[in-house]
DNA sequence: CAGGCTATTGTTAGCAA
DNA sequence: ATTGCTAACAATAGCCT
C-alpha cells in the first residue's frame, strides 16, 4: 500500500490563512510555540515577559513569566479586601475566575479605580509568593507532575465571556493583562507539558 | 590556518545563561525572534497580540501587533460620554515619550487618573502617526525604505527610567503597557525589516 | 478538534567584526 | 550593543489517527 507520506514541512506563504480549520490549527500550533519561545527567553535570560492574544474567537489566550499561579492562588484563599463595588450586574453565575472583563466594558474612571485597587492588592500578593511558581519552574527540569495535565485541562476557564474583545477599551485591556495573568497558569502547565513531552520523545529517539 | 569554524549552533541547557554578555546577546537576538513569530501568528491567523519583556536592564521591549493604536483610536472616537474627569495636570510639556514610569512609582489614585490621561494622549499622538507605520508596514511586501533603520534606532526611547523594574507594581505595568503600545512602532520596524533581510539573503543563496 | 508523524523550513548558539 | 556567518537544533505544514 504506498502510503501517502508526508511531505514534511512546506514554505507557506505570509498571509492570512484562508481556510479557516487549517487557520485554527495553525493557531493553536503557533500560539503553544510562541509560548514555549517565551518562556524560554525568561529562563535563559532571566527576564520577565507576558503575552496577550485575542483570538479571532472571541478568546483571549495569555501567557506570563513569573509566579503568575501565585496570583490566583493568593486571590482565591485571600480574596481582597475591596470586592470593587462596581456594579454587580456581572454577579450571576462567577465562578472561581469570577470578574470577567465584562465588568471594565462599562468602566466610568471610578470603576477603573476599583479594578485597579484591586489588581494591586492581587500584585502585592503575588510577590510575596513567587517562590512557588520557582519550585514549579523547577520541577520542570528534573520530574514533572502527570497531574499538571489534568489541571490545565480542568483549569481552562479561558476567557469564555461573550465579548467582543476586538473593541475592548484600553482599560479593559489593562484589567485584562491582570486577569490574563491568572490564566496563564494554565498555559504555563501547558508549554511545560508540551516540552517536556518533546524532550522524553528525543531521549526516546536519540 | 585552520581557521577555526564555527560548530554550529549547539544545545544548550535550559536554564539561566551564567555569563551576562553572552545572556545578553541571546536575549537580543531570541527578542527579535520572539517579536517575529509573534507578527506571524498575527499575520497568518489574522489575531491581535501584544508582547512585554522586562529586560533585566531596566529597559522595557515590547511587541503589538496591528493597531494597538487603532483600539485606543476606537475608544477615544468611541468613548463619547465620559471623558475621565482626570486633572489634566498632565499637561505639561509632554514630549511624545517623555513621563518615564517613575511617575507611577508614587501613585495614589488621584495621580493614577493623571496618568491614565496622559496614556491616553499619548495613544492620540500615536494614532495620528500612526499612518506612518502603516506605510513601513506597506513598503514590507514590495521594496523597503532603507530609513526606517535609522529611524528605529533613533526611536529607541525605550523606558530609560532608572527603576527596579522587577518591583514595578502593577500599576506601572499597566501604564508601560499602554506606554509601550507607542514604542512598538519601532519594534515593528525592526522586526519587518529583519524579516526582510533574511529574505533577500534566502533569495540570494537560492 | 487535539495529538502523532516526518520531511523541510526556520531559528539560533558560538564566533567574529 | 548589533550583525553576519555556518552548522546544528528546533519548530512546524501537511497528513493521519
Amino acid at each position: 500500500m504506498a502510503k501517502k507520506e508526508s511531505r514534511g514541512r512546506q514554505k507557506i506563504k505570509m498571509a492570512r490563512i484562508k481556510n479557516p480549520s487549517h487557520r485554527q490549527v495553525t493557531f493553536s500550533k503557533r500560539r503553544l510555540g510562541l509560548f514555549k519561545k517565551a518562556s524560554e527567553i525568561c529562563t535563559l535570560c532571566g527576564v520577565e515577559a507576558i503575552i496577550i492574544v485575542f483570538s479571532p474567537g472571541q478568546k483571549i489566550f495569555s501567557f506570563g513569566h513569573p509566579s503568575v499561579e501565585a496570583i490566583v492562588n493568593r486571590y482565591l484563599s485571600r480574596n481582597p479586601s475591596c470586592p470593587p463595588q462596581i456594579s454587580s450586574s456581572n454577579a450571576k453565575n462567577k465562578k472561581e475566575d469570577g470578574d470577567g472583563i465584562e465588568q471594565l466594558q462599562s468602566s466610568t474612571m471610578n470603576e477603573l479605580n476599583s479594578q485597579l485597587t484591586k489588581i494591586f492588592d492581587l500584585l502585592e500578593a503575588e510577590k510575596s509568593r513567587g517562590e512557588s511558581l520557582n519550585n514549579l519552574r523547577r520541577s520542570f527540569g528534573s520530574g514533572f507532575g502527570s497531574d499538571s495535565r489534568s489541571r490545565s485541562s480542568q483549569c481552562q476557564w479561558w476567557w469564555e465571556a461573550p465579548i467582543d474583545t476586538l473593541r475592548l477599551h484600553e482599560l479593559e485591556i489593562l484589567g485584562a493583562s491582570m486577569e490574563d495573568l491568572n490564566k496563564n497558569i494554565a498555559n504555563q502547565a501547558i508549554v511545560l507539558e508540551k516540552t517536556n513531552s518533546q524532550h522524553l520523545i528525543n531521549q526516546t529517539f536519540s
